[in-house]
DNA sequence: CATGAATGAGGGTTCATTCAT
DNA sequence: TATGAATGAACCCTCATTCAT
């Protein structure tokens, strides 16, 4: 059975991700998660100390992620992160919204400072090793354009109002990296 | 000389830009532009209302920016669109940083539904006619994949707290879209 | 006619004094002087800054009570004072309390630290100016027992919760202050 | 060894020494104590009944120390009592701050309404016997005046924020009283 | 004797907005 | 145009106290 604060981290990162973390009161999450304040207060000293935690969650998470198999070739890797990132992308599209709410909304980009100071490392050392082993030489630089490749497909699908065709450019992704 | 309005403009741009929307007050642009609330009221209606007149002025700056010289080559018109959009990246970067704050703040998304979905589909539009010339039965995707891109770079490059290769993308882009 | 800015101030100093500083809240202040919070935030910043106004007020109008005739002789002088002080304690026995309260309160102590060493200092210099004329090698001994014998009954009336002889003590007091 | 609801009124005291009664919360206290909160409202049914405690302690331990050797003369029984507080007022400095802390904060005061009439009675009543040895007919102001004076003078000291000359004060007080 | 999760009222403060001047 | 006093709802947070274990 869920513990009452993992209840209110679950509720919290639901209306942060709905509403956006300036926009979702403190009594609201309360409201959702049938808590009083002093509860959220005795667990968590600070709005923002949720949202750290909701963070530092979800950094966990996504390490999980990534299967560490070195048996496999550097292109199966590839395409198992693109497969990984777009199931992910479609299943918890409003968890990336808010991932990206609290990237560019100043105030909780430098409470979150140093958590997402410390994501962005790991995730290019991940994807860095494997392009160590394609081209040792311009890993750095395919790194980045990897990273790109995908936050861009992310940015145009979670800022679309409309269809957007995720499958096509997923697709697009895997036939380029096929052969590396 | 510019006029109060003007100045309101500009003076919230900034201060939405470096704090947020929501973490701006009206009394902080008030204050910042030496200008009471009254007469920030006497102008718009509302704190909305500001941020909706900054949104469509940029939007519409951004159009301008784009020449509509039909004589030149389909590639060259893409280098141009690279060109600029780095060229703005680089000199207004708090201000990318204020659209993207804009776009995944769940309030400010709603306030500015309708001008952020007009600027999308413009912008894919004069893209969409520049991969027409070159592949008129993939031009969606390829516009797609061209939109991505950019702002995959554009992401990584506003979201890092470090030195990023801005150049060295730009390069690239500019390599791959040389010869199409 | 009085501001409301007046009336927030007089009616926080009857609170302040009624129920004491950290007792007060500012929702009290505003229903007793029908005044919304925004009001009394829009006049301070705070509520420290409006015990810091109460406070320098008063020790304006504490100043302003000694005379400063010059042609009167020493013991005239401090019978004045004599006269002066027991006269307010027994007008404003509640503010003088507040003083008190403000002084051993922790926390009010610390917010007017400022305030209270200035008003001691020039408590002390108008004091021993007097002395000097006096007895100018021990004016400072004098001062200090002066001093203390007046906030001695002071203490005293203000903290009994039954009669006190002030009179009596008062008596006391310029019987032996009249011939030096 | 101290018992754990020894050890919850040395904490509070310290605490409400240093920061007042109402600006220290139970939590604070349970903390610094190493103790969890049920534990104290175990043994004190509530915050305002430790205040109580603390008191009556300290009323007990004050007249503890007046000794009451009949035997010696009324002066050297006053001169007893001015170098016992005035040792006292060096020593537990922050306890008698908290004292008067109690004492004028009204919240405080109603609390203890009680014991603080108490305490006065039976110091008054200590006192009046010593000057009824001395002046049958005076007694009465002559504890007054007596009383005041140490009171004064402890105000004095224990309001200041710098250096007083507390033995000067002590010498005055015991060579007036010498030849009671 | 001992813990700490849980409550709910109330604290100080912020802020978009209105309106008389 | 232009000012700034004035409002009131909402915000984050604190705290004494209770109670099941």
């Amino acid at each position: 059975m869920k513990s009452k604060k993992e209840i209110i981290v679950e509720t919290a990162t639901n209306l942060f991700a709905e509403y956006g973390f300036e926009k979702t009161s403190v009594a609201a999450i309360c409201e959702a998660a049938s808590v009083s304040k002093g509860l959220v207060y005795h667990h968590f000293s600070s709005k923002d100390e949720i949202l750290i935690a909701i963070y530092e969650q979800s950094t966990q998470d996504m390490m999980n992620l990534s299967s560490n198999d070195s048996e496999k070739k550097a292109n199966e890797k590839l395409s198992e992160i693109i497969n990984a990132v777009f199931q992910q992308l479609e299943d918890n599209k409003l968890f990336f919204k808010l991932n990206l709410n609290i990237m560019f909304q100043p105030s909780t980009r430098k409470i979150l400072e140093t958590q997402i100071k410390e994501r962005a490392t790991q995730l290019f050392i991940v994807v860095k090793q494997i392009f160590n082993e394609i081209d040792k030489m311009n890993s750095d630089v395919l790194s980045y354009v990897f990273i790109s490749e995908i936050d861009g497909i992310a940015l145009s699908y979670l800022s679309s109002f409309e269809e957007y065709p995720l499958q096509e450019m997923k697709n697009q992704l895997l036939k380029k990296y096929k052969n590396d």
